[in-house]
DNA sequence: CGGCTTGATCGCATATTTCTATTGAAAACT
DNA sequence: AGTTTTCAATAGAAATATGCGATCAAGCCG
């Protein structure tokens, strides 16, 4: 039963039977009768197919939900047996939006200090990729906007709010002023990231309410990329402050403080909301929560 | 995995490996099997046995919440789908203590005006025995007190509130009064429910409450034998007003309320919760809803 | 039409499951 | 103490399920 939902939930997933048999370790074939048993099983038919993959029916849509459910909290279980042998350990999988990158270092560093038998995988993708990350179970859990898409049935720790700041190159003029409006970035060769991440939308906003037509350059889904350009020299970018830090410090960039925001965006752990967590999850969740605002 | 979990569930609720295997149709070498399979996968031992079953380890148990769980839900999800076929249809099987199964006829009346093809099994048991067969899936609902034991993440809905009324032959001279108190019924001779049952420890309390030590010369698990017993003379009884009423019509018996109690009892409609419930359920639950205060 | 993609189907080999019968060990009884 | 009873584990055989490679059929596109 939980191996074939596994089977559903991936051919939903991919849209594609060969691919989904592949990404699972099985042959075409097996998967296709393994779907075909689980709609004999359950006495539905899951999936629209005339020589292709045609869709879910709306029973299969259902059927979708209750097995991500039941193959997540299938997991949940064997890892906590798991751990109740070899203690906290194993293996969290995370998947961060750029501009939080330094915080699922901090975190993962934090974590470490008191459970060092549990490996990371940190991934970088934009927060709608997240999502559906956290929903196929790819991920355990999440860093990403917190109070912005409607997050169905989640469990969230908010870490931080995104204060934005200029990066430039330490000869910019802009470089001598203690602060800077969205305005004042009118004339500037932008470099950002593109425009899939929320972070772009976000300061696009951020523009458009200060009346500024922002033209990015040069446009990246890496805030390394973006510092690596400020850092030649002729651009500049915008940058959570934090992020700012991280990438500016012994280089020959200079971060100024933009005033006259009016959006503020939590940025946040995200886990699928399960009852109870697994062990090393709940861990985590905790770690987050105690390092709030940090 | 389900079916393993579902023998594991049989026999943590038997404590007996034959017992379980006979409920569950299969034979005892087969659930031996499965139960080592089951702890094999997990690599947890799950129970104490030296030829004989010991109980469950701590990580059994921890197990048989999540075997619950993932049963539980993987049969709404069987159930949901196979509605999703035959409509609402079905089977309904509630757990119901025994002051409360004139409720128990009512609300499947109710329910089957809209619902017909919907079948019901109702059993009259214990609070506590309610509870635990719901935590076994034994039944999928129960009728009784909401407001008092501990109810571990359950769906309620309170449906009224206990009133108790004596019942007494209609030659008894308390028959004449309006109302009596606790303490009236001091020198009767009492025919009460067994102290098993939630609703009789309540009637004790009223009494101690007025300084009245109760004497039950005829214990009954049935409200109908109370009845009975009340019938034929000597005895008096007390019942929740609805139950008096049905039980005392059409016989030479009166209903007389008692006053000056303190205590109050709801009594409702229990499920464990689920996310989301089977239609069936759902339909039930709002049905209770729609009868409140009836 | 003919190549291409995609999913279904067919045999066959292998794993897994479940059964009956039996064993072994602890409890209960005499 | 010795016997019987109870209970779970094990062995071996039969049935069932699973998974693979090879092949087929239906739609798509040039």
């Amino acid at each position: 039963m939980i191996n074939k939902l596994e089977m559903f939930i991936a051919v939903a997933k991919e849209g594609h039977f060969g691919r989904a048999a592949e990404t699972l370790g099985i042959t075409q074939p097996t998967l296709s009768t393994g779907i075909k048993q689980l709609e004999e099983q359950l006495g539905v038919q899951l999936i629209f197919r005339g020589s292709r993959f045609g869709g879910l029916t709306p029973e299969g849509a259902r059927a979708l939900v209750w097995a991500r459910k039941l193959v997540g909290d299938a997991r949940a279980f064997r890892e906590e047996m798991r751990v109740s042998r070899h203690g906290l350990s194993g293996h969290l999988r995370l998947a961060v939006i750029p501009t939080a990158l330094t915080w699922a270092a901090r975190l993962s560093a934090r974590f470490a200090e008191t459970h060092p038998k549990v490996r990371f995988t940190i991934l970088s993708r934009t927060s709608s990729e997240i999502l559906k990350m956290l929903e196929n179970l790819e991920v355990d859990a999440g860093l990403s906007y917190v109070d912005n898409e409607p997050l169905g049935r989640m469990t969230t720790v908010a870490l931080y709010t995104e204060r934005y700041t200029l990066v430039c190159h330490a000869d910019n003029p802009l470089a001598l002023q203690s602060e800077v409006t969205w305005a004042d970035l009118a004339g500037e060769n932008l470099c950002l990231l593109t425009s899939d991440m929320q972070n772009r939308r976000i300061i696009n906003q951020c523009f458009m309410e200060a009346d500024v037509t922002p033209d990015a350059l040069v446009e990246a889904n890496s805030t390394l990329v973006l510092a690596a350009h400020v850092e030649q020299g002729g651009w500049v970018t915008v940058l959570p402050s934090d992020m700012a830090r991280f990438l500016a410090t012994g280089k020959r960039l200079a971060i100024v403080p933009i005033t006259g925001a009016h959006v503020e965006h939590k940025v946040g752990l995200i886990a699928p909301h399960r009852e109870p967590h697994t062990p090393v999850l709940e861990a985590l969740l905790r770690a987050a929560d105690g390092m709030k605002d940090g």
